[in-house]
DNA sequence: CGACGCGTTGAATGTTGTCAAACCGAGTGG
DNA sequence: CCACTCGGTTTGACAACATTCAACGCGTCG
């Protein structure tokens, strides 16, 4: 579950030789994505080790399945490109969208206290992933502290976003939801040096009230009026950011 | 964060020498809440272990902290008396009660990823809590696997719990929501050996509406309205349940 | 072309929030 | 002992916000 909250820090400009991030092929010392979903502090051969025990799949098509609940839990994964989403069922059958994922971002890790995904992860577009096996990871992380950090980082992150969103459920508006995810979006398009002011969404908006706890209506009518106030561009899933500052207001009340 | 969930299982009429729960100087193996706090499989000399390395202080008093946000993470803490409450604050300072902790429910988990605790808990009443340091029970830990996997339980329910909350805030009404809750408090008291049908709510209207993402005054309303359809009896925190299957199929909805 | 998925918009409805007032029980101090 | 305050709770009236239901537009795909 991460989204409202900005994946980790650090952006270098790290390679010249640029592949296409479907390419199964690329290594972790190449990936443009390195930078976002690597510990900075890692040595060069320490991302070859790394490297080692990554493994890239064929590209995923859109709607298939990372993982399903109750799949066992033996890996987490890392966008390389399209992006993710993950989702709960409670016992009533009730989806909840719990977190998206773009290029560069870690997920699967709600699996780690249990032997079991608690969650499923699906793609929301064509993507592929880097699945990184959890047992090799650990084994790895014991001769690597500063991998062993990054990941309680991250898991760090997954929680304390959770409490984020627990939040902003509880407490904000439909326009202060959608605002927060907005900027939530552009901010970590903006960290894989991308345009945080115009993108495209690549959820759906029914994904989106999902997440928010809001109706398709609501969502639509809530970007309509922020085009309206001269906040944002929309068209279909293409954003343009036309008034940060006011959203970053009505994301902050 | 708990509270929805339900803790742990296994009641054992342990002990004749029931000894006042505020008393500091008893023992796990004595202690009335060992069913619920304990793994169930733990042998007697297992216990006498954890037992040793468990701290009971004097009673907290009505809102006082058991630790605060930013505080070094240390240890986990098993309620013996009285009852606790979570929250966090976000960047914009509001506050979120995430959970409600009674006797011999585990709380405090939040900060194992971390080395500080992302939230506080207070005392909602005089209380008295367990002190279990984190470093000690990572060590015995490594000895009893019947204890790591009762904690990694433990952390997977608080995850659980977490996303079991997300739905709830996002996809139910006010009187889905509180139905909910009460029905939570009724089974975890039921499980203490106390009456799931009558009991005392140990936090205000304002605590139930900050959780659950209402205002007090719908909070109030709904237990009046609760009342009116036969579904409860309320008088200020005292709550007897008349109609648990039509708070049931609220719940469930 | 027609069906379908997805998104938008309108009108009506309903739930929840806001504001204001009053209540109640527990203390407190005169 | 009584009047007082104070925090927590309840209730009412009203407004605001989000949902519901319905219709329609648009693009894609069979």
């Amino acid at each position: 579950m991460t989204a409202i909250s900005e994946p980790s820090d650090l952006s270098r400009n790290s390679t010249m030789t640029v592949a296409c991030p479907h390419n199964a092929s690329i290594s972790c010392t190449d990936c443009r994505m390195n930078s976002l979903c690597l510990p900075i502090a890692l040595e060069y051969d320490e991302v070859e080790r790394l490297n080692e025990i990554v493994q890239r799949g064929r590209p995923l098509q859109k709607d298939s399945h990372v993982y399903d609940i109750a799949d066992e839990f033996s890996a987490v994964y890392a966008v390389r490109s399209g992006s993710i989403k993950t989702y709960s069922v409670n016992e009533q059958g009730v989806i909840q969208v719990t977190g998206f994922y773009l290029p560069g971002e870690i997920f699967g890790m709600d699996g780690i206290a249990h032997t079991h995904h608690v969650s499923a992860a699906v793609a929301m577009e064509t993507a592929s992933i880097c699945e990184i096996p959890f047992s090799r990871l650990e084994e790895l992380s014991i001769t690597m502290p500063s991998l062993q950090r990054h990941f309680f980082k991250l898991m760090s992150k997954e929680i304390t976003s959770d409490q984020q969103l627990i939040t902003l459920l509880s407490k904000n508006s439909a326009e202060e939801r959608v605002a927060t995810l907005l900027l939530s979006i552009s901010a970590r398009n903006a960290k894989r040096g991308l345009s945080g002011i115009r993108f495209r969404l690549p959820m759906s908006r029914a994904d989106i009230g999902n997440y928010l706890g809001l109706t398709v209506e609501t969502v639509s009518r809530v970007f309509s009026r922020f085009q309206k106030q001269g906040l944002l561009n929309v068209d279909k899933k293409e954003i343009e950011v036309v008034d940060t500052l006011a959203l970053q207001e009505l994301a902050n009340t």
